[in-house]
DNA sequence: CCTGAAACTTAAATCCG
DNA sequence: CGGATTTAAGTTTCAGG
């Protein structure tokens, strides 16, 4: 996570060619250092080191993270649940999505358009995993009207690179 | 991406109690110190490098990236677009992932149980940009069935955080 | 806003116990 | 795996244009 300066300014950064091919390059690798950065944009290290620096605080780049294969650590089955409300007051709506927030196991929750009000991506092991979220977390969740699960089959790309 | 050494082996390596304590801390901030993480973890280093290079030799940690906000890049609109195809040969559906892939603007695609064949996320800069991806790049795309596109409202959860 | 170099700081990688 | 060492490297700053 990044750690801000107290002033925070989150102002609307305006960002050129050299910002974008900075991010494009730490998008790939968050490890590249400065100094190759700078040679690959033909730059030199202090305006690199800078503009990452304000696109750091500027929330431009909002993590560095690792990425970890889901296969590798027995999260290989992504279920994509559909969820409808019965109330759609402010109120209920919000005490329904802090409790979906904290579940490990949605690693993404969308509030959508059409039939659906919105839609969660479920990481787990297996079946098993699955219906035991279903079952005794999701199924504990006030509020919820109907569902609908569509099980992932094969995951053809998923990427987090925007900047080309 | 990670930078593996010529025998890559890809093993089943197993993960204890410590590899997940690594990669719980690696995925929220990638820059933290091996120092650091063995610190939290009453470690030494030697062991934490040891087992941080092993997982990424095993695919484990699949990369280190930068994640960007969509919307201080001008990407703040995600769409999910369902799509069926007509012909499902093997043949015809390599082609069409072949020419998904390539969109820049798709940032995953799934294969999908259900109704539809494919759900593909789509991030884009505003509806026009939106148009005109479906028109010119997924219309131009050989045998779509049919479609449907999904609008995301508002995106209440989004991580990659899958070890706890 | 950049260059270039210099100074500083810090982590990676190794070795031995 | 602990502990310390060494070496290497990246980051950060500064003067100057």
């Amino acid at each position: 996570m990044i750690h801000k300066k107290e002033n925070v300014t989150d102002l609307p950064l305006v960002l050129d060619e050299k910002d974008m091919g900075i991010l494009k390059l730490l998008q790939v690798d968050a490890k590249m250092t400065i100094r190759n950065i700078a040679s690959q944009l033909n730059l030199t290290t202090t305006p690199v080191y800078e503009r990452i620096r304000k696109m750091e605080q500027a929330g431009v780049i909002k993590q560095y993270a690792a990425i970890v294969d889901p296969q590798k650590i027995d999260k290989g089955l992504t279920v994509l649940c559909y969820i409808s409300l019965k109330e759609h007051s402010k109120k209920c709506g919000a005490k329904f999505i802090r409790e979906i927030v904290a579940f490990t196991e949605v690693t993404e929750c969308l509030n959508i358009s059409g039939e659906f009000d919105f839609l969660i991506k479920v990481q787990v092991k297996d079946m098993n995993a699955y219906r035991e979220f279903y079952v005794n977390k999701l199924g504990e969740v006030d509020n919820l009207s109907h569902t609908q699960s569509i099980f992932v089959i094969s995951v053809i790309k998923a990427t987090h690179q925007m900047v080309y």
